[in-house]
Order: C-alpha cells, then sequence, then structure tokens
DNA sequence: TGATATTGAGTGGTCAGACCACTTTGAAAA
DNA sequence: TTTTCAAAGTGGTCTGACCACTCAATATCA
C-alpha cells in the first residue's frame, strides 16, 4: 500500500476505533490479532504494530505476549509516565491540568446538590457515617461517588483522566482536620446548600494546595 | 536481542529520553535517524519506529519524511485530541457533551467575572460596543474570547473540541431577541456580578435549547 | 476413569532487508 | 556564476522469518 496523506499508522488508528465501535467491543475485550488486522485493512503488520504499539504507551490498549491485544478500562491507563517524563515540567501545564479537573468536581457538586432527587440519595449519609464512625474517608471516593451522581458519562470520564495526570503524593496534613472539610461539604450536599457545599469544597482544595504550593 | 522484562520499545522511549537530555536536544531540534538509532541502541529499526510512532502520537515529536524526527515545543502535545477519539466514541451522547462544553463555559465566566483584572479587559467593553452598532455579534467569538481570557489552555482546548463534536446548526432563533442576552451577560462581566453573569449565561443556553430540545 | 504431561496452533516481540517517496546537497553542466 | 540533476540520506511500508509465550486439545499415565 502506498501512503497517500496520511500516514498508514494514523490510518490505521482510525481504523481500530471504528471496528471498536462496530464491533462493540468494550473494556476488557479483545481485540483481532495483528496479523488478522494486517490482512482485514490490507496494510503490513509493521504497520499495524505501530499503531497498536501508539495505543498501548497511552494505555488505551492492553497486550499480552501470547494472548493478544484487549481494550484497556481507561481508568488503568499509563498515560501519566509518558507524559509526565516529557512536559510536566512545564508548570502551567500541570496548573491547568488542576484547575480543569477542579471545574468537573464543582461543576458536579452544583448538579448533584441542586437536585433533590440526587442529594437525597442514600449514599451521602453512608459516607458522612462512616466518616463520623471510622473517622476516614478516601477523598477520591467521595468526588467519584459525586461525578457520578451527577451523571455526565463524558464528564466522569475526563475526571478519571485528569486525576491521574495531575495526582501527586499530598503532602501529609492533619488528618483531622481534612476530615472537618469534607464532613462540611457532605452536610451541604444532604442539606441541598449549593453555595455552602461549593465554600467546602473550595476550602478543601484551598487547603490541600497548602502543601503543592510552595512555588 | 531477546526481550526481557521490558518491552523493547518501552526501553527504547527511555533511552531517547536520556539522549535528549544528554545532547541537550531543545524544541524543534533533530533526533538521530532511524537507522543510526537502531545501530546506536543495538536493536532493529522496526522497533526504533514503534517507539517513535508513539511519541509522535503523542505530540512529542515531529516527523517529516525525507529530513528526520524533530522534537515538537512539548505544549503543543496532543492529549486532548488523542484521548478524545476514544473518550467520544461510546459517551458520545450528545446530551453529555452539550452539558460537558456548558461546564467549561460557565467556569469561565467565573473565573473572568470574578477577577477585576479579567473583567476589565477592553474586549468586552468593545464587544458590547460592536453588539449595539452593528447589532450582532458571534456566539462563539463571545465565548471564546471569555476562555481565553480565563487563561486555562486546557479547558480551552477540550471546548473547542466539544464544541466541533457537538455542533448543530441552530434553528433560527429571533435574532434581536438573542442580542438581549448576550447583553446581559456582557454587562454582567463587566460589572464583576458573578452570579448575575451565571443567571444571563444559563438563560440564554435555555433559550438556546428551546431549538434542539423536542427530544 | 481421572489426573497429568505433551504438543501444536495462535499470538505478540523482534529483526533484517528490501523498495518506495521525498528532501537536501553538492558536483557537473551551462 | 548560475542552473541542473543525480546521489545520498531519511522516513514509510511491506514481507518473511524466528523467537517466546499462552492456551486448549490431545495423548499418556496412574
Amino acid at each position: 500500500m502506498t501512503n497517500q496523506t496520511t500516514k498508514m499508522y494514523l490510518q490505521i488508528v482510525r481504523e481500530l476505533r471504528l471496528l471498536i465501535q462496530k464491533e462493540n467491543i468494550r473494556s476488557g475485550g479483545k481485540l483481532p490479532s495483528e496479523r488478522e488486522l494486517a490482512e482485514r485493512l490490507q496494510v503490513g503488520r509493521s504497520s499495524v504494530r505501530e499503531a497498536l504499539r501508539s495505543l498501548e504507551l497511552l494505555g488505551l490498549i492492553e497486550t499480552r505476549r501470547g494472548e493478544g491485544t484487549f481494550l484497556t478500562d481507561f481508568r488503568k491507563h499509563k498515560l501519566v509516565e509518558v507524559l509526565s517524563t516529557f512536559i510536566l515540567q512545564d508548570t502551567k501545564t500541570v496548573e491547568d491540568v488542576h484547575i480543569t479537573r477542579e471545574i468537573h468536581e464543582k461543576e458536579a457538586i452544583r448538579i448533584v446538590v441542586g437536585s433533590t432527587k440526587l442529594n437525597q440519595l442514600p449514599v451521602w449519609g453512608s459516607l458522612l457515617l462512616q466518616l463520623q464512625e471510622e473517622g476516614t474517608i478516601v477523598r477520591e471516593d467521595l468526588i467519584r461517588e459525586i461525578l457520578i451522581s451527577s451523571n455526565n458519562r463524558l464528564a466522569l470520564k475526563m475526571w478519571f483522566l485528569l486525576k491521574q495526570y495531575g495526582d501527586e503524593p499530598f503532602q501529609g496534613n492533619s488528618e483531622i482536620e481534612e476530615n472537618h472539610h469534607i464532613q462540611q461539604l457532605l452536610m451541604a450536599i444532604i442539606d441541598g446548600e449549593i453555595e455552602q457545599a461549593i465554600r467546602s469544597y473550595t476550602g478543601w482544595i484551598a487547603w490541600l494546595s497548602q502543601g503543592r504550593d510552595i512555588t
């Protein structure tokens, strides 16, 4: 196959997307073998591999020797390491990621709290209870729950992505103090107090960033 | 070369990073040719290519046939574009796209209006003037201006993308009425009235969607 | 019969070499 | 000196060959 305008491997990436869609391959599902793809698309196996390797580096697929190629649960993607190596020196980018992530979180809070149907989900009570009894709760768990409840799957996916891209280990802040923020947020959700919820969230974030903003 | 633990092309990605660092190759700089790399690293050219193609898909390098491979300005990375191909694929609910886009727009408004520095940019006055004199203004122009001013390039990219995916021709609504919404928004921006700005925006969107919500 | 060992087909991993298409460059020709 | 053009260098792609590994069907053994 002679090349026309676009590089072969990019076309193959595109074809793969269509194929995945058409055959309704879901996370964890198996893709056709490299050899089969090569034949189906009438291209060389090496071109197929270039496409697959690219997607693998992105963490969109997972390849297991002797078994085959599988669609990744996008939550597992390895994007972070690769990009961080090359890009993350650019502080502005990192900051953008954080901010963008917070945009999604905030908006999800607004949606959830603003809906009497959503803010009365039993999960909020459970979480609050868990916090009070066990004295702790994982930040991501709460936020994820909010995102999920807000019922925008696209935003949810983006959030997952941004989360991994931007995550850094937090410097140990006093756990008790963090719990205070979380409790405030949960209660505001249950009470349906949007502005209070946003305030709690904002305060929480600000407090969290104390550790990393030693710029 | 037999494989040990890691896949060849991943090692090569790593080697490339070192090489770039060691030889101090900067943005726009030229990398060694594929053949030379293969020989220097004692691997096959196809493996080198798999590594390079991966980095190219990420937008970290740029390849020009007949010339060579060059380091890209990192700030141009393709994160959003590439991932979107896969993310938007199964989530492509038009509704989700719209909502997510509006999330970004709203938040940008909050940022701009909430900053005395940003809400006093002369551009708002200009736009208002243009609206009043010429009697019209393009929706995207205004929103884009807001997004740009909010100074989050990642969000800007996402917005641009979502816009392309979700755009539909609007059914003709009365232009005069739309101008009313826009004017309200602009004035709220200039006045620094966040809540009023959001209200105007929300109202505008709601009015716009009258056409498409015939679900 | 049932558990175990073997084997072969299928799959990814890698390499080598061959062409092709394009760009650059420097030597030959005007 | 200027123009022309052929060779060298570079990426793009294909083919075919092995290797390493997994899995399941099959054969073997207890």
